[in-house]
DNA sequence: TTTACTCAGGTAATCGTTTACTTATAATTA
DNA sequence: TAATTATAAGTAAACGATTACCTGAGTAAA
């Protein structure tokens, strides 16, 4: 591969001349040289090596983010609003999977601080991250889930108890009286807001709020499936408010299976708005987040903390109840 | 940040010391100093600027993965696959969305040589990038689809033609004796080849081929939904067998919209078995690829490929029918 | 005592750019 | 004419690691 030094060399030039001409800062350079060089530049198929320009420029234009899983929907769907609004700007993703492990989290934060990324996004499993995230020196934004931490770091989530708020009323108001919850543990934030907006609901409508009708595991399609199922041994219901899609499809599937009519026994309602959640059956009710914009905003935002820019840096995306066949 | 420097000094040490203690290479290295090193670099929270260790070393522990789509199921588990296999492998992926644009592509193949990737795993959408993937000297992989290009690259497919066969023999042998194709494009060879196979299933048991049976748009719900709309004007038909899951998932839906019974009036299977495919109604039959795995094994190759080690660079992996209720 | 070898580390070139300075010439102004 | 300015380049020092080669001390063998 030709390096700069040779392009010059065959040009009859110097390095600083061939660099100025591909950097555009081309003002004080004859436009005999500038073809010149262009040309050779362009016979030779003359790429210039990044890393060497990174290594002087002490920036990489590349960004990291991670996520726990790019199989999961919601996170593809991030990934790719990242990725799109990135390439807009300039900037490369290093995609890391870190299925909510805190090893693999930590792990992926040091690997992204070597490689020099100029900023991370990053979906964090947990609060006990905070303190790796503090270490790190490169700006970050938390995407999804909001961590207890100072306010070096920019934030974007959705308002989670609101939309669970809505869901649940929505039940309510389709004369659900005994509805379940099916959601992540406690820990996962946007889990533990969900539920808050749930319990606030059926308060507020004067249902009261039964343990038994709680179930909390994961935000998988299993997890529906196996709340389902633990509900129905401890109690009745008439509609279940899932804490993501996963799960309603989940539950939807243990539901057919138990030969209870959704939506005619149970109404089942999800949370996200995954791309899928309008192909399954009956089509999902659902409260959408708007995943795609969760990626560009925290690529724009993460761009102007890199450029030192003065921003807002906790933006709170609003949801919308978007209503399908399940209720 | 500190650098090796600082880190030398504080320790009383040269860089060379510390760079060895840091690499492993401490055979000669007192266990005193490589103490005293180890502690403040931990003190100080060193890590190391891996692009000045890039630029020396003239590699960069990177991958480049270029796909269509990493919203598209089939592309986020196999970019599940690759980050995987590269993570254990020690190196980080830059994900790259191309849209099946050639634009696109040839943009990201340019990105990732000049951020010195060591290596490229890429989803071409046509022929007719094989000009720039000539030009690309960094050692590449492709993935699901065949290019004509000499041997320089690795590729891994599936033996789509026979997946196809096999699909198209299971309707006829559930009885389907009109049976309709609905796939992408034939430049996209994955689609091409499932239509050989197709065809040569209905020849090899005496049902002819009916262009209007046929319908070639993309790998798309819309697509699916598009091509049952069409199919049904022109002709009668009693079984589908969907280039791929996504399709299959529409071509189900614009039955459903016709109130046509699935499976009792057509029968639908699809092709890859997509991680979604169990949880649509009726659960798809399909032809399962082993999408995870291919990105593994692409990863494999490309690094033996990096290595320069000597290996097969043309894999086939084999499909499985997954028997469901869609047939 | 001399030679040779092992051990423990240091010196400095190198990777391929960018860019602050410098230089040289031509053009303009006073 | 002299001084200034604009134009068109070139020089060389970084950026932060790695590593081939070098050094000097101690030890063992001849």
């Amino acid at each position: 591969m030709a390096t700069i030094k040779e392009i010059a060399k065959m040009a009859g030039v110097s390095t600083a001349t061939v660099s100025k001409i591909l950097n555009g800062k081309d003002q004080y350079i004859s436009e005999a040289t500038r073809q010149k060089v262009l040309e050779i530049v362009e016979r030779e198929g003359y790429i210039p090596n990044g890393i060497a320009k990174s290594l002087k420029m002490r920036r990489t234009k590349t960004i990291g983010i991670i996520v726990p899983d790019v199989m999961n929907l919601f996170f593809s769907e991030l990934a790719r609003g990242v990725e799109d609004a990135a390439e807009k700007k300039g900037y490369s993703v290093i995609l890391c999977n870190s299925d909510n492990k805190e090893v693999k989290e930590e792990k992926y934060l040091n690997v992204l601080q070597e490689k020099m990324v100029d900023g991370i996004i990053m979906t964090a499993a947990e609060d006990s991250m905070n303190k790796a995230i503090k270490r790190c020196k490169t700006p970050m934004v938390l995407v999804d889930r909001d961590i207890e931490l100072d306010m070096s770091v920019g934030r974007i989530t959705v308002n989670n108890e609101e939309g669970a708020y809505k869901a649940t009323k929505f039940l309510i108001e389709r004369g659900c009286k005994d509805i379940g919850f099916i959601s992540s543990e406690k820990k996962n934030k946007p889990s533990a807001e969900r539920l808050s907006g749930y319990i606030k609901a059926l308060k507020d409508h004067g249902l009261n709020v039964d343990d038994r009708k709680i179930f909390l595991q994961n935000f998988t399609i299993d997890s529906g499936y196996n709340g389902v199922m633990a509900l129905l041994e401890k109690t009745n219901i008439d509609g279940i408010f899932c804490g993501n899609d996963l799960i309603a499809i989940g539950a939807i599937q243990a539901l057919k299976e138990k030969k209870i009519k959704v939506p005619e026994k149970v109404k089942v309602i999800g949370f996200d708005d995954i791309s899928i959640a309008q192909f399954i059956d009956p089509p999902l009710t659902t409260i959408r987040q708007p995943i795609y914009k969760l990626g560009e905003e925290a690529v724009n935002m993460l761009v102007a903390i890199i450029e030192k820019r003065d921003i807002n840096r906790n933006i709170v995306l609003e949801t919308e109840l978007v209503e399908r066949r399940s209720c």
